[in-house]
DNA sequence: GGGAATTATCGATGCGTATCGACGATGCTG
DNA sequence: CAGCATCGTCGATACGCATCGATAATTCCC
């Protein structure tokens, strides 16, 4: 591998110029800049990354913290880890992955040996034991989603809080007056991750302004579950039920319940889940669909660490971002009076 | 941050005696050893990974080249990624992420500025035009997939040959004579994954083997096409129907599709389909799955990967490794006489 | 008990880059 | 044309660790 060393020797100039060359920190003149970049081509050089994070103290490398092996959800995850990893590429950062069952102690290795410049944290949970860790590293940490006590933190998720009060609101304005809201499956509920909570707070505010009714009723992966609150929904409901299933592998199970009995969505009964355009596109009854932006969210993440790392930043930063979200009625929902 | 210097003071050693301490490769008393692991301890002292990959030409990373958004499979490259990560670590290695947006170019970057000691590449195709580069860069590089021409190149996957001669094998045991292969999604025939023809050779060899009939229908996202699949199929035989269908999207809509024709999986018809255990029992009649044993698959690169770089081979290897695939019987496969 | 063979430790050097101070060359001002 | 600022380049040094050769301390054997 060729050094900067060899590229002045081709250039007939001293290393440092070289090393200005590439990071433009002193003037050159354009006859001296052509000739080193000349040297640059014909070797094929390529600055070598550890003695550039030696020297700098600066890796260019941003620690991504993903979820252990969740076997749920694992479809939208990935979404979040490949748009995070361009988008790194594009402010010229790359990603280096820490999986979640290192624990804490993981963050404090990749910070420790100075592995990375800062940490995203996906899958934040209300009551994180990352989180005192996080406050402790002297690097920027950002985390994708709001634990209840998010002081001296920066945080950014989607706006669960908006899209739950969306939905109902748009499920009212269709004539609905008794919404159903079905939970996420257990397994997520169980996580504390509190979007959750969030989302279902923003319905009930929206039921409370709007005079209308919002059920919570359990969710599962089951058929049983699901149908046993489908049941109860359609019991308290007098005119055409509506329903909010979030959780994509719940809705599935609704819809089938749904067909089951003989309601058709979009004209007895109106259902809103979650998916990305195309696979709600895919289904028989294009789904309407409330979209929470993970790439968005993913994009802002890079970008808010990007800024901090480029700001230098030490002290202790706090903020917090709320990524709205978008509700696409397809034929899944009644349509307008 | 302390380094080891640091570490030496406190201990009263020379900085070489941490470092031979920190490495095992010449003998230290129990005496100093002692004494440096109580400094550092008390300075909480990680290496620095920069200055160690500098010294030592080895940066224990290793690049992992994901497939760019391919919505499709999202999960299960999740799976992949999430196997891979955690295996490395129990090697004491890290995983760069590498999107496969930025082409060939890449690779020659990561390996050029020597941010791993080696690559990972997932979702190889037949003619891959990343494999020219793989073949040229002095680093081990590990292909997950077999490409049309694996020559000078180190691969594994799941043994899909096996996989197909043994889903028609066990179909054709309990009485099918007319066996219906549904295609994957346009999307990934497309792709020219070989793993396809792989699968698809399986079964023919199989079939030739035993005497019964194999059909290839296409398969696709929509209900009709898959629609008129089943058609077919069912033209052509006059015992009960079998079919394999692979692909996780593809499977969902089929069992739709043969509910709604008044079939019950299991008791008129037989389905393979492929899916995760867990995922696969959640269904309302339990499918019968082949399993491609992706986690194996992913542990199995990471070794390879660490034996490559522990060897620390430099002329070209040349390995192909399959993994068995599993078929558990459910209730969607008609029960042996 | 003296010399050889070990064992344990130290000091010095190199890895490849970034960056600082210095210095010669050039342009400008009066 | 003397004096001074500006521009462009060079040389030297530091970053933190691994590693090699050398040296000091200890043990062993006849």
């Amino acid at each position: 591998m060729p050094t900067s060393k060899d590229v002045a020797q081709v250039a007939g100039v001293a290393q440092s110029t070289v090393s200005y060359v590439l990071s433009g920190k002193r003037p050159i003149s354009e006859k001296t800049r052509k000739k080193v970049e000349a040297a640059i081509d014909q070797l094929t050089y390529q600055p070598n990354a550890g003695a550039r994070a030696l020297a700098s103290r600066k890796t260019r490398v941003i620690g991504l913290v993903i979820p252990f092996i969740p076997e749920l959800e694992m479809g939208s995850i990935m979404e979040f880890v490949s748009v995070i990893a361009s988008t790194a590429r594009q402010f010229d950062h790359d990603i280096l992955l820490v999986t979640d069952d290192e624990g804490a102690a993981g963050l404090r290795r990749v910070v420790g040996q100075q592995i990375c410049d800062g940490l995203i944290l996906m899958q934040v949970e209300d009551e994180d034991e990352r989180l005192p860790v996080a406050r402790s590293l002297n690097v920027p940490v950002v985390l994708i989603g709001i634990p209840r006590d998010p002081s001296g933190l920066v945080c950014i998720d989607a706006d669960f809080e908006m899209a739950g009060e969306h939905c109902v609101r748009d499920l009212a304005a269709v004539g609905h007056s008794v919404i159903s809201v079905i939970d996420w499956q257990p397994a997520v509920m169980d996580r504390h991750v509190n979007y959750v909570d969030r989302f279902l707070h923003g319905t009930d505010v929206a039921a409370k302004a709007l005079g209308v009714t919002v059920l919570h009723l359990p969710g599962g992966t089951d058929r049983a579950t699901i149908s046993e609150s489908v049941d109860k929904a359609l019991a308290s409901t007098t005119g055409k039920p509506a329903f909010i299933a979030p959780d994509r592998t719940i809705q599935d199970i609704l819809r089938r319940i749904l067909s089951s009995r003989g309601l058709t969505l979009g004209l007895d009964v109106s259902v809103i889940g979650s998916a990305s355009p195309t696979l709600a596109e895919l289904q028989p009854i294009p789904l309407s669909t409330i979209d929470l932006r993970p790439a968005e969210v993913s994009r802002r993440a890079v970008k808010i660490m990007c800024q901090l790392l480029e700001a230098d930043s030490q002290g202790p930063h706090e903020s917090l971002e709320l990524v709205p979200t978008v509700i696409t009625h397809r034929c899944s929902t009644l349509r307008p009076q």
